[in-house]
DNA sequence: ATAATTCCTATAAATTCATGTTGATATCGG
DNA sequence: CCGATATCAACATGAATTTATAGGAATTAT
């Protein structure tokens, strides 16, 4: 399968979480883990592993200690989604030889070589199109369509 | 990291071998996993196992006993990549709700479930538009190429 | 019969996924 | 200062999955 790994996935929905609780006037009221275990049904201790390379590449900030937590270290509308893959994978590539081209010695005749490579700038493309507030956008523009249905 | 797993790879290779050894005329010429292993460079153990889910998706024809080995089940014209990859994969989907949306109960109100469905669907797409031929064609033309350069 | 080759099943090795443990460090409120 | 709250760090562990190898049975051409 091709497979986009929990870290991903769940480190997405992390950040989500981190842009829903957003506040643009101050920005400065932080989130704890446990909030966000509870809210997407992750378990904290993962998600400890997964912040990590998220603080590392200065996507969130840190604040310890009691009243502590996590906040976007940027707004929503100024982190894309190619960023926070990138920071949680490595690299998106599909294949290992896409990102460091001496992973495999056969890269110059390899037939298959340039097909990956054209799949990974794809979806690289359609990542590097989105920020987390457009994916926000998308999903609460969904919840309102959802709730006039249910009407 | 986002990651085609190695029985995508590997057989897609071995399916491009196939191709390039596919007799247009007759169509009667089975290539033994012996040479597509020394060709790759993958183990025939490995092989045998990749080609399991070719065959049974009729995307290969196997010959057995002495001079048996295994044929395209279709011209390389008529073989999509996706057709390869979802016989290999069960399905080519970034996470496993975009196929099977009873994996995941919060779909309805997931942010990020249209994101990877778009995603999928954009791969696809891609992978839908290339056969075997035009594959072995892109390699044939890179390999030109290659020799005109290094005189 | 013999050699070549696919077919089938088991299993070893490596990696990913997820939770648990222990404890240190920082910060806030009283 | 004290105690509660959280991050931070380093491991350890076990389940699940992926990757790869191995042994031998079944089939077929010569």
């Amino acid at each position: 399968m091709i497979r986009l790994s929990t870290k991903g996935r769940y480190g997405t929905r992390l950040m989500l979480n981190l842009a829903q609780h957003y506040d643009n006037g101050n920005g400065h009221k932080a989130v704890i883990l446990k909030n966000i275990s509870d809210d997407e049904r992750i378990s904290i201790r993962y998600l400890e592993q997964i912040i990590i390379p998220l603080k590392i590449n200065r996507l969130v900030k840190s604040i310890r200690g009691a009243g502590g937590g996590y906040i976007l270290a940027r707004k929503p509308e100024d982190i894309r989604l190619s960023e926070i893959l990138h920071a949680l994978e490595g690299n998106c590539c599909l294949v290992e030889c896409v990102e460091d081209e001496s992973f495999c010695e056969f890269i110059e005749t390899c037939p298959t070589f340039p097909i990956w490579k054209n799949a990974t700038e794809i979806l690289k493309g359609y990542f590097d199109s989105l920020t987390l507030k457009d994916i926000v956008g998308m999903a609460e523009k969904k919840s309102k369509q959802g709730k006039t249905k249910a009407r």
